[in-house]
RNA sequence: GCCAACGUAGCUCAGUCGGUAGAGCAGCGCAUUCGUAAUGCGCAGGUCGUCGGUUCGACCCCGACCGUUGGCUCCA
């Protein structure tokens, strides 16, 4: 997946920071400056000062913007010693900035950018001068910690975006409109797939029917390939005993991210954050020879997490989710044609949803971890020769792996750009050392197996989530909630359709029809709105001839079909699934 | 949790200066039986997020809480 910004667009965005933080300090008192990078989409500027920024400053700020624009100074780059750069903004008051200079390590050039009367401590590049702005726009303002930090002071983030033209500038802002349509929040409302209940709590998900069906289809197709993939299947309780989460570490490092426990009997549990010490507890629940491996336990496993109250974003983000999660006990010998078998799993479950861009991201030891360097350097060396024999675009993240083990993130690129981070394969070497996990080798003595976890779509809510953003609300055939709504143009037609959607049922296809006495007109643009695949209209003429009229809700009127033509292309359209949707 | 904005009918939104609310769509009823994205007429629908305060009087002003949105942090 190539980066969507150009190195000239980037250093344009970051001189617009710097004009933008000039005008805030134009406009304002006492502002104090942090750091105004360019970002994916644009760029922002962190400030602290006394006034409180709101969007009714925006068309002030722009205006001066504009105005230091119009007066077109350079931008001028000095190198300066660190002692009199220290000086200066002592003097200037900008304490953040000072901070800021101290973390520069020694020996680095230090630089300022002057642009008019404004200076920054930047290390630029910057374009010539603040004339060469593309068009630009204020967005929002948020609150940031300095350094991201809870405990630093707050400050105020203005973001906005930059273009190199104003066409483009337009074309971004209707992509964020695009984006608006597919919200997944508002298609969900919009066609009844889920909703979320103030009354029942925040972050928790209620499927309503037609959400509940297409969770339905990808259960079932999920169920299908993993028994087909050698894996078995698990279901286990919600709750469990404080003690095993104490063994498991849970309660340790993960406290803060799980439920008040309930007293049961004299006991206390907790509901499960993860699925893991279950999964592990069956492992054990007898002695496990390494004939017996690899073991690949999978569960659809609901789990409930404490996530804090601003976090949460619809499906994306919440309390209550379920994970397609699983867990691969094995030998040393397996472990990389597991990881191989694991990536080509992921791999062909993304394409039958319809997406086909994929890339990783390889995150390997940290300085705080545990287990044996050696079962370190033998997982990651697995996961690296899976991703290369894959062909997987991968970059590393050094010391970016948990403390209990190696992974790999798989990321996804939707129909608009976007990308989703869903699949993860992540090595364990801190669960099997505190559950005591082992197996018997050949020679009759006990071996710690290699544990990996895996979840191939994340969650199923978030993964519900990116699917309707995907395709718009517009399921492909084989998902669709309805696939078939049969029309009858008038009343008299109405046993003839019953017929064809009683034929189409028989096939295993879900269909409707539109007995309202509304025009024909009325009931496809109703069918449209709704993003049913196939529409059926059936009037005089057809019921004459045997026929329906197909219509597609993309491809539109596809004239009058034998009702066996209409099953045999639509069966054909579920049998190839993503491949299918590609082509709307 | 923190910063900011927001919360009016099922949905999208209007509501002036403080004098207890209105539209479109959806719903329901009646009429219409129609050829590929909206047939007409009528009816009904609200504790203005919740609680408290100010006021003769609060959708409107103030406070607290709940929720939502955009960020910060973390992640599936």
């Amino acid at each position: 997946m190539k980066k969507q910004t150009s190195p000239e667009l980037e250093t344009m965005r970051h001189s617009a920071a710097h004009v933008m933080a000039a005008a805030v300090c134009r406009l304002f008192e006492n502002v104090r400056l942090d750091i105004g990078p360019a970002t994916e989409d644009g760029f922002y500027y962190d400030f602290d000062l006394p006034h409180r920024l709101g969007p009714e400053d925006f068309p002030a700020i722009e205006a001066e913007m504009a105005k230091i624009v119009a007066e077109d100074h350079p931008f001028e780059r000095v190198e300066i010693a660190r002692d009199e750069a220290r000086r200066m903004l002592e003097e200037r008051g900008q304490t953040y900035k000072i901070e800021r200079l101290a973390e520069i390590p020694e020996g680095e050039t230090i630089t300022l950018f002057k642009s008019g009367e404004f200076v920054d401590l930047c290390r630029g590049p910057h374009v010539a001068a603040t004339g060469r702005l593309g068009a630009f726009k204020l967005l929002t303002v948020a609150g940031s910690y300095f350094h991201g930090i809870e405990t630093n002071p707050m400050l105020q983030r203005v973001y906005a975006t930059a273009q190199m033209t104003q066409a483009d500038l337009d074309a971004q802002v209707r992509q964020l409109e695009e984006a608006k349509l597919r919200d997944h929040r508002r298609l969900g409302r919009e066609l009844d797939l889920f909703s979320i209940e103030e009354s029942v709590g925040p972050g928790l998900i209620h499927w309503h029917p037609k959400g509940a069906r297409v969770r339905c289809l990808v259960e079932d197709f999920w169920r299908q390939e993993h028994f087909r993939a050698g894996y078995e299947l698990l279901y286990t309780p919600h709750i469990g005993r404080a003690g095993l989460w104490e063994t498991s570490g849970h309660l340790g490092f993960y406290r803060e991210s799980m439920y008040a426990p309930m007293q049961i009997d004299e006991n206390e549990y907790f509901i499960k954050p993860m699925n893991c010490p279950f999964h592990i507890q069956i492992y054990q629940g007898r002695r496990r020879s390494y004939r017996d491996l690899p073991v690949r336990y999978a569960e659809l496993g609901t789990v409930y997490r404490y996530e804090k109250a601003g976090v949460l974003h619809g499906l994306l983000r919440v309390r209550g989710f379920t994970q397609d999660d699983a867990h691969i006990i094995c030998t040393p010998e397996q472990i990389e044609s597991e990881i191989r078998e694991v990536i080509r799993f992921a791999r062909a479950m993304w394409r039958a949803f319809g997406f086909e861009d994929i890339a990783a991201y390889l995150a390997t030891r940290p300085e705080k971890a545990v287990g044996e360097e050696a079962r370190w350097a033998q997982a990651t060396a697995a996961l690296e020769a899976a991703l290369q024999g894959e062909g997987i675009p991968y970059e590393t993240d050094p010391g970016g792996g948990a403390f209990y083990g190696p992974k790999i993130d798989l990321k996804v690129r939707d129909a608009i750009g976007r990308e989703w981070q869903m699949s993860t394969i992540q090595f364990d070497f801190n669960l099997p050392e505190r559950f005591d996990m082992t197996y018997t080798a050949a020679d009759g003595t006990p071996h710690r197996p290699y544990m990996v976890h895996r979840a191939l779509l994340g969650s199923i809510e978030r993964f519900f989530g990116i699917l309707v953003e995907h395709h718009a609300g517009a399921f492909p055939l084989w998902l669709a909630p309805e696939q078939v709504r049969v029309m009858p143009l008038t009343d008299k037609q109405l046993p003839y359709a019953q017929s064809i959607a009683t034929a189409l049922r028989q096939r295993d296809f879900r269909v409707t029809v539109d007995s309202a006495p509304d025009k024909i007109g009325a009931k496809i643009r109703q069918a449209q709105v709704e993003k049913i695949p196939y529409m059926a209209v059936v009037g005089g003429r057809e019921e004459q001839a045997g026929k329906v009229a197909l219509r597609h809700r993309t491809s539109g009127d596809l004239g009058p079909m034998d009702p066996d033509a209409v099953i045999a292309r639509l069966q054909d359209e579920v049998a190839r699934k993503g491949a299918a949707s590609a082509q709307e």
